[in-house]
DNA sequence: CATCGTTGAATTGTTCAACACTTGACAAGT
DNA sequence: ACTTGTCAAGTGTTGAACAATTCAACGATG
């Protein structure tokens, strides 16, 4: 009888949630510019509302804005991926550091997303895929049980997975992740953090240097001209 | 040419602006009902771009927004208090646990921050004050070299300040955090990290305490179970 | 007396159209 | 080649309108 929640988003927020889900799924690739009329008519909303929308995302850092001179899907250097997992090592090693036992509502989600991940990498869906990996490391953070840092870390791994996208096409050996997660699952659960902390420190440099990699060759140095 | 100096900035930014610096002046205290209308024609805007503006302060935490009901200033809970708290020494303490030689741009800036905090001590400017000892623990985030996270730690102060308009009044000794700030930075430019984390750890303890007995004997009559 | 619709003013959400300003490109002139 | 002028396109901003929602006052009904 209670429902969660209900329908009471505003059209500017729906607007940038779209916009936001076609940047994450790659639709939208790093560099596209946005103009804002097309924009808000292909969505069926008005200017004013889809410049709303825009100045969400570019708040979240999914676009940059010049001013009088457009808005475009950000697009991550170097710096930033390196910025990124920086702070990912900071706080996803202490949070499954401080995992206690009082924590356990956790575990079922974390093997949620993991289940979801082998999933998608069995059905060869890699952009979904993507996702739940994503998102076991999001459910890390939990541990940390601080919302605002939550929602830090979301944005984070926005910024990440747009750059990600990039990834998906060469992607050659999509499943090799899974050995991982799962060893991180298990040692969690059993209570062994430390070594835990271990592996995902691994985990995040392997992944931090396939992004720098690709982003690297992506983009080369700026041709000076 | 020098561009950067340019003062190209949108209506909307400045507007924001404005507003930010009377909410963290306390000139707005929290809770206060901002209306859309009355504020743009105060500004000399229009409803509009006030509404950009507040856009901005909402996603930073300093506004919130009721869907058809309006925005206020936020109000700081004592659950806000310790999860904000609760990053600054994630933040912190790393962070001048990790300095290094070649950080020592920052000392300088840091020994300003010190200065003036002092200065407005002794001349009774307590707003004046709050932002130098709030500076000084924003130069040490500074020690991790990643803009993101000075981003982040921003909105954080951003946040706390606004709730410490409320400490000004009844601050029986203002004076007292001098010695402490002193000892931060001498342990610090002397390279006794680990003595110096361990002031601070105990400085932001006192500084937490503080500040949850003024937000708790402001609004009590919240229930927390 | 209390509870429940109803009404209506006030405020926000959204749209629309217009204008000012900036930018980038192209053409003309030197 | 260099500068300058022009122009179209796009963003920044405004003001007015309408739609949707909230909230409080007001009765009506039991």
């Amino acid at each position: 009888m209670d429902r969660s929640q209900i329908h009471r988003v505003s059209v500017a927020d729906q607007a940038a949630s779209i916009l936001r889900q076609r940047i994450l799924n790659g639709e939208l690739r790093p560099g596209t510019a946005l103009q804002e009329v097309p924009l808000a008519s292909s969505l069926g909303v008005s200017r004013n509302t889809m410049r709303e929308a825009m100045r969400i995302l570019s708040l979240e850092g999914l676009l940059k804005r010049s001013i009088h001179r457009g808005v475009a899907v950000s697009q991550l250097s170097l710096k930033d991926v390196k910025e990124i997992y920086h702070l990912r090592r900071m706080l996803e090693i202490p949070a499954v550091l401080s995992a206690k036992s009082r924590h356990e509502d956790v575990l079922p989600e974390l093997r949620g997303a993991l289940e979801g991940y082998e999933r998608c990498v069995r059905a060869r869906d890699w952009a979904q895929a993507v996702s739940f990996d994503l998102q076991f490391h999001s459910l890390l953070i939990r541990f940390h049980q601080n919302r605002r840092l939550e929602n830090f870390y979301q944005t984070l791994i926005g910024e990440l997975r747009m750059g990600m996208v990039l990834v998906d096409r060469r992607h050659d050996d999509p499943g090799a992740l899974i050995p991982v997660h799962r060893k991180i699952y298990q040692l969690l659960s059993s209570g062994k953090l430390k070594d835990c902390a271990a592996v995902l420190s691994q985990h995040l440099d392997d992944s931090e240097l396939r992004l720098s990699q690709v982003i690297g060759s992506s983009h080369p140095a700026k041709r000076t001209k």
